[in-house]
DNA sequence: TCCATTTGTTTTAAATTTGAAATATATCAA
DNA sequence: TTGATATATTTCAAATTTAAAACAAATGGA
């Protein structure tokens, strides 16, 4: 822990806690992006896959706010997931300008049976908390995201 | 909050808990990246200012550790580092294999200035957690982070 | 000494990501 | 209806990142 006061005692705590944010998100990030490769996927293309097998078809431009990826990249993740034959874009609804991708048949039963896996992986490395400490982190986690969001 | 079980009630608990980090850390992230380009810098270039200005001069090794950028990046960004006259590379101690890279007076210069408003920045965006959840929050942190560091 | 192995850094090519146009369609007010 | 503005997606070029190969120097055992 940082005792000497550099920036002032705030500044110092929040500087303290933004490395171990980072540092945090980079280890727990690089192990299941590991997991992830070992299923022939890449990190985006498995958040587009998780995001349509949780929430159901979406539009383009969810995918930008739920996986956080920036919007021109998206159209890509797609285009190689459709080559893949794991998603297809259908035109639907009326305003023609929005596009529906949604899950193939191969795209669903892919997803069932990496998402389990994955699941289980995440679970087991979390482990190394115990569940009342991940719920007092989750809870402070939330609270600093969705304030954050707020100042964007 | 997910109250739904999905992957069972250990795994649902993970896995919202690796949400809301990814979220944090990416909000938190994007925040400090538009206040680093606000100084001509790229993040990993800060990165390396701040390592060298805090920790003092480092062999290009070091900088992997401590910014989490993977190997062969560093070079770049010491290189344009270099480029602009605010890092220098020197042949130093026995080991010939071995770089050294410190600031120059302009880089010295140049990592107080900006340093400051930095550490001012993110304690002003920090400020939506009170300091004992800033503390909290690191505490969890970085028993999560040095866990995990293990398992990699 | 010699050779094999290890370590530190750089180079290179491929993949990814971003942001800024470009394109197509919608919406709304005059 | 027209024109201006807004929204959704794609295209494109530039920057970044990574992993692997190449290179240089050090180490340690035969």
């Amino acid at each position: 822990m940082e005792t000497t006061k550099k920036y002032g005692e705030r500044a110092d705590l929040a500087l303290s806690m933004w490395v171990k944010l980072a540092r945090a998100f980079s280890t727990f990030n690089r192990l299941t992006g590991k997991d992830i490769a070992g299923y022939g996927l890449t990190q985006p293309q498995f958040g587009v896959l998780e995001a349509l097998g949780h929430l159901g078809p979406m539009k383009i431009g969810g995918f930008c706010e739920k996986t956080l990826a920036s919007g021109g990249n998206i159209t890509v993740v797609v285009d190689n997931l459709e080559r893949d034959g794991l998603v297809e874009r259908v035109r639907e609804g009326d305003d023609r300008r929005t596009i529906t991708v949604r899950l193939t048949k191969k795209g669903t039963d892919l997803f069932h049976d990496i998402f389990k896996k994955h699941a289980a992986f995440v679970s087991e490395i979390s482990s190394v908390l115990t569940r009342e400490e991940q719920r007092e982190l989750s809870k402070l986690l939330k609270k600093l995201g969705t304030s954050l969001q707020k100042k964007m």
